[in-house]
DNA sequence: ATGAAAGCGCTAACAG
DNA sequence: CTGTTAGCGCTTTCAT
């Protein structure tokens, strides 16, 4: 492979000789160092204009104790909704510190373990200086290390294991209590479940969640009216379909994220079912979705945005006890009512 | 700022002291170099296991000629659903090639040229190998030094100005051509059409293309029938309300964007009116809103996608003329019909 | 205020 | 097959 660059990049040398000053005197000049003679210092400006001399970042980094200035993402997909939320609230905090992203995505559907680790051992080969993960391992143990050794991680939506660090999370069980309390309020007393896979430690939560406020209010907990590991829109139409068939059908679902939510509103709308629906995850268009929808709210981009801070507050040298934030939800009723122009509540 | 790490990261040397070779032979066993005494080549691996040894990327890349193994993504927002799918594209292809991906999006809602153009140097001063933008500026002739000093550069959704260089974009006209000649199809003779700012490249290719079938239709091009600079949906909505409440107003909608046409079935919706509605691009629960929709469709994935190809082509060396790739569009129907249990046609 | 020399962690000639 | 010697582009002592 012919590596060669056509003109390839100036350097530090170039500058100075154009300039006629030692390439000690450009360094000064580019990192803003006051004891140089401005006639000087203009002398470089114009040399390193001249001929477009970028400095290299990565040559300045390499001096140990430095920062490369880039933090890791490590999340899944950033199609999804959530993960872009979280993408656009961190890459806001890293460019008010001047600090790029590298965002990390495992297209798979399933992520391994394995590969989970091989993307973050990647972005410590590339001495990001801090991390923000969104795990889907079970277990962080083997991180030990790489954050002993100055590479600071944050998790996002999922406490860590086995291993101490910060994280921000949902309050997903009080999140799944309200959505429950407030259907039941509206009279159901038979309250229907579909959840994606348990090993996700918030759809754990969730359940945990509504299946204590179901307790709680006396409803039943049966559990064929509860459907796990369902993944996607399309498996979760089919499990409310399910659900919906049974001799005692319930007469509201609640729905552990916005994929299985936006399932439900297909099913049940196909059906034309009178079928209450509430959902843990708000969703934009949520307020133009054909049926009325009772939705569990917060700020995604928030999540994003506070494990930035976090993860800046350690790379600025914070050595106290992991901090573990627990980000508020609120109930949101949205969604449309099914005739345009009346305005009647339901 | 007491930048020590807990416990600095090892380093060859470190390595190579615990397995008692030189240096040099850990890097031909890191680099996976075959003339290495199996041997040896396993103590060393031991040793870098023991402490944890994680070969320093960037140091790697500083020699002269060699890569950084990251390209450049410079987008607006990736909390756009658009966005993120050009994102996701590219990330798969890189991944593929073993190579990180820096996102640089520009939180403001009016990114100013300079700050367009700082984000693109800031990403060649780290040596990015290549860099895929969207541009927002309108002239792109500042960065052709960069691409002569070796940061190729392939522009998506618009093609660049003032700069040879490779290109991704949608076919435009002809989308707004195909809703257009749709919407005629159904019988409409007056379409009002909305766009987002005429400075965007595709904006006023579609709005061209949209003209254009209109004369070739014989209906009417009248100004007053036609708004420009809607920004968001809420200003769509306006700009319907507006195109709805004129003595003469049109009985169809083709909306520029996907955030015009969402804008256009908020108002729709509510007034309930009959109103056709047509716009570019597709969205995620398209099939769910509340009104039948015809949407310009397009795999925006492979916007990304295509680019990362084109760009990696360049990274190894194609010197070629200026490709500029254009990507399909088709006409596809949407949205639902009001009343869920009936499936009758219009 | 400026420059010379050393070294960051690694790769790439060259020798041994 | 292995080790030595130079750099890569820059920052950081330490002199001048």
């Amino acid at each position: 492979m012919d590596t060669r660059r056509p003109h390839p990049r100036p350097t530090m040398v170039d500058v100075a000789k154009i300039a006629g000053v030692s390439f000690k005197t450009v360094s000064r000049v580019v990192n803003g160092v006051a004891t140089v003679d401005p006639v000087l210092a203009d002398r470089v400006r114009e040399a390193a204009a001249e001929i477009g001399y970028r400095p290299n970042q990565m040559a300045a980094a390499l001096k140990s104790g430095s920062t490369t200035a880039m933090i890791g993402l490590v999340i899944k997909d950033v199609s999804n909704e959530f993960y872009a939320a979280i993408t656009q609230g961190t890459s806001e905090v890293a460019t008010e510190r001047g600090v790029q992203l590298i965002t990390a995505c495992s297209p798979e559907e399933e992520v391994s373990e394995d590969a989970e680790l091989a993307t973050i051992f990647e972005l410590c080969r590339r001495r990001a200086d801090g991390l923000i993960v969104v795990p889907h391992s079970p277990d962080q143990s083997s991180l030990a290390r790489e954050v002993a050794m100055g590479t600071p991680m944050v998790f996002v939506d999922r406490a860590p294991r086995g291993l101490a660090a910060d994280s921000v999370v949902l309050d997903n069980a009080r999140g799944a209590a309200l959505a429950i309390h407030h259907l039941a309020d509206q009279g159901h007393e038979r309250i229907g479940m579909v959840f994606d896979s348990l090993a996700i430690t918030a759809m754990q939560q969730r359940l945990d969640g509504a299946r204590q406020q179901l307790r709680q209010l006396s409803l039943t907990t049966e559990h064929g009216l509860c459907r796990t590991g369902v993944h996607g829109p399309e498996a979760s139409a089919r499990a409310v379909a399910e659900l919906l068939d049974r001799p005692d059908p319930p007469s509201a679902i609640f729905c552990g994220n916005n994929r299985a939510t936006i399932g439900a509103v297909e099913e049940i709308w196909n059906r034309g079912a009178d079928v209450a629906i509430a959902g843990f995850d708000d969703f934009r268009l949520a307020h133009l979705m054909p049926l009325p929808l009772t939705l569990v709210s917060y700020d995604a981009t928030a999540l994003g945005r506070e494990a930035a801070r976090l993860l800046f507050a350690r790379i600025d040298g914070d050595t106290g006890p992991p901090r573990d934030l627990v980000l508020p939800v609120t109930l949101r009723q949205s969604g449309i009512r099914p005739l345009p122009p009346s305005q009647e509540e339901r």
